[in-house]
RNA sequence: GGCGGGAUAGCUCAGUCGGUAGAGCAGAGGACUGAAAAUCCUCGUGUCCCCAGUUCGAUUCUGGGUCCUGCCA
């Protein structure tokens, strides 16, 4: 291994730049990007997820993009031991890892790690079936209240994170709470984050325009197509973005104008609730304001890598 | 033109048997350890269309006006 064993990460909002500052890094400083995007990692969802390009793919070595099918369940948890995997191979090459992608939960746990709480899918296909609903909901609570005092009163007020309790404390008659262990403010590597940061209007703006691209780029017949493929019974993907929306206007229940404004609209609250993420809980990032001039930002780069 | 229905938060609307009003959505902030593009928590003063009348008191009742809207012509 080198002497710089360094990585990079890439984060911030939906449409805040990313992909491409990642790539010209990537062609500058011998990088190769590992997307850190939950959707990105499904086939067929290429234009929805902004995936990048072909021929940018072909210039730049890209890892974890379309490497499941929509029926497969992923978690944080599967996206971990894949970057793992990646960086070392990349770094094997002497190169520059890139983690460039906004789930920062993903980024988070790659680069703080999570506890290695069990989780068992047969186990929790079974609880989700029991409590993942109103009237199960209010038989969780009680039963958590007596099992499992402390993970109550944390997630009492959350159906979901509740469920995940119980299905830990199944496994090993402990509450998460206090199987808790790791310190945020201990990196697993020695990282550079940069989180690009825009002015909010600015940033609303990019994503009003880069939606209306999007569907002029084939967005339609892409979600056609994976609705055809079952997404919307998909365990996880079925979560991204845009699909059931498109489907409603295929259905003929929304106006192209409506559709396009709701996806706005949902693609806007998810990129508050990154900016928020990013806000509080990496404390190590670097603020970068966007627009910057990327010779700048390269120089700043070299600096921090010591080249 | 005739007969109805409506006008209340940025939007869609509820409601006040007369004591100045509240939901959903949007918006803002926050949380986040195997569904995270997910999930969850918190935050609601607005000439209750205008004018006059009745009343201690009108957004609510009465009359007139204005503007939408449905059916019939």
């Amino acid at each position: 291994m080198n002497c710089n064993s360094k990585i990079m990460v890439i984060t911030g909002p939906t449409a805040s730049g990313k992909s491409s500052l990642a790539l010209k890094i990537a062609a500058e400083f011998g990088g190769e990007i590992i997307s850190a995007d939950s959707m990105q990692l499904y086939r067929g969802l290429d234009i929805g997820t902004a995936k990048p390009a072909p021929d940018e793919r072909a210039a730049v070595p890209h890892h974890l993009i379309d490497l499941f099918d929509f029926s497969i369940r992923l978690d944080v948890y599967t996206f971990l031991k894949l970057a793992e995997a990646a960086i070392t191979e990349i770094q094997s090459r002497g190169r520059l890892p890139i983690i460039a992608g906004g789930t920062g939960m993903y980024i988070r746990a790659l680069l703080y790690g999570i506890d290695p709480l069990p989780g068992d899918p047969g186990l929790r296909a079974g609880l989700d079936r029991l409590y993942d609903n109103p009237e199960g909901f209010e038989k969780l609570k009680i039963l958590m209240r007596e099992k499992d005092p402390v993970d109550f009163e944390r997630w009492h007020m959350h159906n979901r994170k509740l469920i995940r309790a119980l299905e830990v404390f199944e496994l090993t008659g402990k509450s998460i709470t206090e199987l808790q262990t790791v310190n945020k403010p201990q990196l697993r590597y020695p990282a550079i984050v940069w989180n690009l940061s825009w002015d909010r209007d600015v940033l609303r703006r990019r994503i009003e325009e880069r939606t209306a691209q999007m569907l002029a780029a084939g967005w339609i017949d892409e979600a056609a197509a994976a609705l055809k493929n079952g997404i919307l019974e998909s365990p996880t993907a079925h979560q991204a973005i845009g699909y059931r929306i498109i489907g409603e206007y295929l259905a003929g229940r929304l106006s192209s104008d409506a559709m396009r404004e709701q996806i706005i609209t949902v693609t806007w609250q998810f990129a508050r609730r990154q900016m928020t993420w990013f806000r509080h809980q990496h404390p190590e990032s670097t603020v970068i304001s966007m627009p910057a001039e990327y010779p700048e930002l390269a120089a700043k780069l070299r600096k921090s890598l010591g080249r």
